[in-house]
This record gives structure tokens, C-alpha cells and sequence, in this order.
DNA sequence: GACAGTCTGTGCGTTAGCGAACATAAGCGG
DNA sequence: CCGCTTATGTTCGCTAACGCACAGACTGTC
């Protein structure tokens, strides 16, 4: 009773760990109403106040949580890949938030009825108990970019968004201008362009025109600040069924 | 059937807007449970990684979310007064977080067991809606820090700061060094002074040694950043039955 | 294979905030 | 009233990041 079979053969729903975290009976619920979309760069999944009618879990995808200021400055607040969901004011009772929601690397997602979704969720079982511990994961996410804007160098910060977003991905490789970088770190492209010069001259990654390629990531993980770590560890610690996959 | 009677006739746990806008019922329910504790400057409420026994609900008190790097200097996530309650993680699911939360404005509020809140937010009626709804508002006034901090000035953070503060007391009086203030910003403590001083001078507010006055109101408001305006909107459209109070 | 468009590198001057050191000043206890 | 403690004010040099301007360099297209 699948309504929408894979596009791609290796395709499934349970590429997103959460969905695979998922006890059978529950999932099985949920399966013919998952329907597969790609998720194409800088497609906006929501915007700031506005209701959404799905909530999206990407596979192959990742998706940026931003804020969009009255100037035009912007700033990441949280990144979800394969590990969460883009969509949480749904099941928190709030239907919009006011930041915005854009893919940030392009791939495959799953969508999911926004009424599916909150029948599921209220009854109370195991869908709402893993969507809260991701929500409270995804607080920590939040929470410590708070903190990395406020006392990390751009370079380091860079450090801990290639980090956060190789997790997320299968490859080691993103497709990523450093301009849009900059736009997600909420600062110039320069500073992207000087830090990102220094990681390349250290044999850490090499990037050219929109691709960065991580090639030494135990360096990597040793310049970061302490920021990544905390983030990595509370979503290890909160959703121990995601840690495994 | 109250086990645990007011220290001064005028406290209520209804100061407390999220225990306010509980129907009776659940209210009653809940009654036996809360205990009034005083919270005295600078007492830790929880400290990082730490199982929490009760969760707050200050009344006449303001908390700090804040979050100490390694190096140890800090920084505000978020901050929580009469509108909500302190230890979100112990009904997302995740017992302990990464953060601490220590009193910020001194006073009173009230203390209810896990394993009372838990056992009623599990029935997944008003309470855990309330809170569901409380906690999204408090993930945007974290987001709303993340954007502030990467990229207003800290005379207008400190404007935003205030502002929140106020909005969580009864008086416009906060007991405060700079000193504090500029941990819980993140900044310098002159930077803290060279901004106060400015407000000062402007008339908007009056301070000395550790007492702040806010003189006009409608001055700091039109000074302060957009981000102040974001959170509050939010809190009001997300809690409506507190706005109303 | 030339052109247009995009992405990246670089070099200014400017500024906000930092770090440290030190000077006043206000409250408090004896 | 004195002296100690704590809070606030002020200075100075330093650095990271900013804003702007422009120069390559790569890519896809006609």
C-alpha cells in the first residue's frame, strides 16, 4: 500500500534515521502516507510565519534553519539532515515559526502530511517520545550556535559548519559556494574565502568553485572549538538509535 | 490539601502565567505537588549534565539559561521568568542538558517533582500542549540569540536584555551589577559600562552599583534591535492566555 | 574559442570589541 | 568615621571582522 513508490530503487524512507528509529507497527502507520520528493538547492521548504502542510525528513538532503533580518543579514540557527526533521512547530503546537527553512545541499526527502504527522504524535507513543528527545537535540544545536556567534573565530566556526554538515551526508564532499556560506554563518564571503584559504593550505579540504572536499577530517575536528563536540554529543547521548546507524 | 503553604499570603503558584493558564482541573491536580522555594541570587538551578529532581516555575524570579565554555567565559541562551518554567528537559526527554540555568533577579517560585510533571504532561492533555507551546517559544528566543549575538551591537543587546528582564517582573527595577549583565552577554564588563552609560545619559535609564532603573520605557523599545520584537510576538502568539495576564 | 556570468582572491581603510591596567566612588562593617 | 570591598569609569594599544572595490580565474554557452 505504498502511494508512492521510490523514484530511485535504493531509496527509503528509513534513510532518515529517525523514521528508521522507529518501531514497525508505528512506521508501518506512517508509510503510506511518506512521500518522496527531491529537494533541489535553495528550494525554501518553509517560510517565517507561514503554515506549513508537511513536515520534511531529508534522506540525502540537507536543510538550514535560518533567520532572515529586516537588512537582509542573515544567520544559521540549526542544520537537519538525515537525522531529523524540518517542520518541528507542527508537532510543538506552534503551526509557524518566524525563521525560514532552505535547502542547503540538494538530495532526497521524504514529506509527511502535517494531520499524519499530529494524529501520530498525539497519541502519545513512540513517534512523540523520539520527535521531543530530537527536538530537545536540536535545542542544544541551537543553543550552541548562540554561543559559538558570540566568542569563535570565523574560521573556526567554518570548521564547525563542514563538521556538522559531513555528518549529515554520506559523502565527504560538499556542493557549497562560499558566498552561501558566509550567508549561513552570517558573515562576509571574504572571511569565508581567507579562512577557508588557511584549512586549504593546511591540507584540511580543498574547494573549488562551489565543491569543498574534506580531506584530512581528524585535523578538522582538531581545530574546531569545543562548540561541535557539545552538539555531536547531545544528539550521540539524546537519540542513542541514530548514534548506531 | 496543600501540603506546602504559602511563606507570605500574597505568593500563588497562579503568579506563575504557565500554572495561571492551566484549567482547574489540572491545576488542582497539580496543587499538592508545588512547593514554594525562595530563589536567592546566583543559586543554581541546574548545573550541566545534571539530573534535575523538580523543575521551576518562578513567580517573582528570573532565571538564566546560560551555557559555560571550557575557557570560562559564558554565555546567555535564553531567559525565563513568570511566563515559564525552568528544566524543559525533564519532559523532552532528556533529563540533562548541556547548559546550567542560575538565578538571574532574585525571588520566589515554585518547585514541582519530575516524576509529578512527567506523570501529567504523559496524559497529553492542556499541560502538555502548554508546555509544548512554552518551549517553542523559548527555541525562538534562542534562535533569536544566536542572530542577535553574531550581529547587533552590545548597546543594543543590552537594550534587548532589559527589555526581556522587565518583561518578566513586576517592577522596573533590576538588581544587577554590570558585571553580570556582561556575562550574561557574553562582553566585556566595559563594554557593559560603556553602553549603560550611553543609555544613561540618554535618560532612558538610571543605575547604580548593582541597581538598574528603567526610566522610559518607550525610549529603550524604540532603541533596541528588531530581535526583542521577534521574541516577544512570539511568546504573545504562542501563549496567549499569558499575554492576556 | 570568445564571451558572459559566476566564483574566488586580495588589498585597502574603518571600526567594534578585546585585554589589561589603573583611577575613582559608593556602600558596609567595625 | 575609617578603611575594606565591591562597583563603576577611563585609557591605550591591539585585533578580528567589516565594507568596498576590483582583479583574476574558472565554466558553460553560443
Amino acid at each position: 500500500m505504498i502511494r508512492n513508490p521510490p523514484l530511485s530503487a535504493e531509496h527509503s524512507p528509513r534513510q532518515n534515521h529517525l523514521l528508521a528509529a522507529l518501531p514497525a507497527t508505528v512506521y508501518d502507520r506512517l508509510l503510506p502516507h511518506l512521500e518522496q520528493v527531491p529537494l533541489n538547492l535553495a528550494r525554501s521548504i518553509y517560510e517565517s510565519g507561514t503554515e506549513q502542510e508537511y513536515v520534511f525528513f531529508p534522506t540525502t538532503s540537507i536543510v538550514s534553519l535560518l533567520y532572515v533580518m529586516q537588512d537582509g543579514s542573515s544567520a544559521e540557527i540549526a542544520v537537519v539532515g538525515n537525522e531529523g526533521v524540518v517542520g518541528i512547530a507542527l508537532f510543538m503546537g506552534g503551526e509557524t515559526t518566524p525563521s525560514r527553512a532552505v535547502v542547503q545541499s540538494a538530495g532526497e526527502g521524504y514529506r509527511l502530511r502535517s494531520v499524519a504527522l499530529k494524529s501520530e504524535f498525539g497519541h502519545g507513543g513512540d513517534l512523540q517520545h523520539l520527535l521531543l528527545r530530537y527536538t530537545q537535540a536540536l535545542i542544544t544545536q541551537m543553543a550552541q550556535t548562540a554561543v559559538c556567534n558570540r566568542h569563535h573565530a570565523v574560521e573556526q566556526q567554518l570548521c564547525r559548519w563542514l563538521l556538522l554538515s559531513l555528518d549529515r551526508l554520506a559523502s565527504n564532499e560538499l556542493v557549497m559556494t562560499q558566498e552561501l556560506i558566509a550567508n549561513m554563518l552570517g558573515v562576509r564571503r571574504e572571511g569565508v574565502t581567507e579562512a577557508a584559504g588557511k584549512l586549504q593550505e593546511e591540507g584540511m579540504i580543498h574547494y573549488s568553485r562551489g565543491k569543498i572536499t574534506v580531506l584530512d577530517r581528524p585535523k578538522l575536528e582538531a581545530r574546531v572549538c569545543e562548540c561541535y563536540a557539545v552538539v555531536k554529543r547531545e544528539y550521540d547521548r539524546l537519540l542513542p538509535e541514530i548514534a548506531a546507524a
